[in-house]
DNA sequence: AAACACATGTGACATATGTCAATAAATAAA
DNA sequence: TTTATTTATTGACATATGTCACATGTGTTT
């Protein structure tokens, strides 16, 4: 996600200083601890984050309790329960901090104003959406079509970050697996 | 997805109604037999289809062959291979004719063209975007999280036309399980 | 260093779902 | 209508993955 997000933001600087001036003018800076949550499962989200530094988890819990991570969020990705933030609905998402984080945050009233006053501003949510449809996209074939073991093949050699970072308990979430078995696959595999 | 997308378009016709002239006036129509490919993997996709009758299947193939239905189309869908329209690479995925369609459809060049052209129809996509990227992010946790049971009911409270509409050999595929395990399913619902 | 909490590994066993094969039922073709 | 083709059902069995219980490891706090 990294560099897409900055050539965005070039493009939109190139094409609109002004817009690009008040778009970065209206994000405030924050941070969070490890455990914190960001967004709270029954809230409404109405902020949407740049995550500058740190790692975040998106999950959601099923009425059994079990909590099922949807997503992981790392330097320069944009993190914000979309569901909630677009319909304004409570959110079935929730976000936490695994890692220390440091973040920009603009209001989604922000965020709205100034697509609607500059187009540039429009364009770069359009395309920051396209990348994170095509990246859903991805993962729901991912999670529809692979057995365990494939699933991790796939993280190991596409986002290998997420295997030298998480912890397995999480990783195993994301895929969609126990942990136990996630532990026999990566015993397997170093084999 | 049927009245969100003519309200999206009553939108845009109020807001700029020579936007919406031209938007319109980009379409052509066309139509499509069962069986009949739209997007054929392996293919550049550069169209953008809004179905008006029939039903389409999106789908991915894995390594060995076996086809994965990601998506269905209804009556007023947008329908794209949208990782390929977007990236202009070869679509890993492919669309497929279920029932005989009726169509109309614009060319990503007009797409985007348009969308560059007027604000109003770059809002319009974004839109869509939005609603689709949500749809997505269900189906996400549908894949993730539930058994064989509770996706079929949640498809069957959810999305009944699905189950109406569908050969069971689609649904399962789409369902991420077998067709016997489909078929066991609901045997055991209807008693 | 000791004590603790938390994450990971391992074994025995349970279970959901897949696989394969054979009918039955439904659709399409002749 | 009859035949052919595809789709759905059902049974016996295989297998991947889950569950539970406990051991081992790792890192943190005191």
């Amino acid at each position: 996600m990294n560099d897409i997000m900055s050539q965005r933001l070039e493009a939109l600087e190139s094409k609109n200083n002004q817009a690009f001036l008040e778009f970065q003018g209206a994000f405030k800076s924050g941070n969070a601890k490890k455990g914190d949550i960001l967004v709270s499962h029954g809230s409404i989200c109405d902020q949407l984050y740049v995550l500058q530094k740190g790692i975040a988890k998106q999950y959601r819990y099923k009425e059994d309790g079990t909590e099922h991570i949807t997503w992981f969020n790392f330097e320069n990705d944009l993190v914000t329960a979309y569901t909630s933030f677009v319909t304004q609905k409570t959110s079935k998402e929730e976000i936490a901090v695994i890692e220390d984080c440091e973040y920009i945050h603009i209001s989604r009233e922000n965020c709205y104003r100034l697509a609607a006053k500059y187009h540039a501003v429009e364009t770069f949510f359009r395309e920051m959406l396209e990348i994170y449809f095509i990246q859903s996209d991805e993962r729901l074939f991912f999670l529809q079509a692979l057995s365990a073991t494939q699933k991790y093949d796939y993280v190991l050699h596409n986002m290998p970050h997420f295997i030298q970072k998480l912890p397995q308990k999480e990783l195993s979430s994301f895929l969609g697996i126990t942990r136990e078995t996630l532990s026999r696959i990566r015993k397997k595999v170093s084999l």
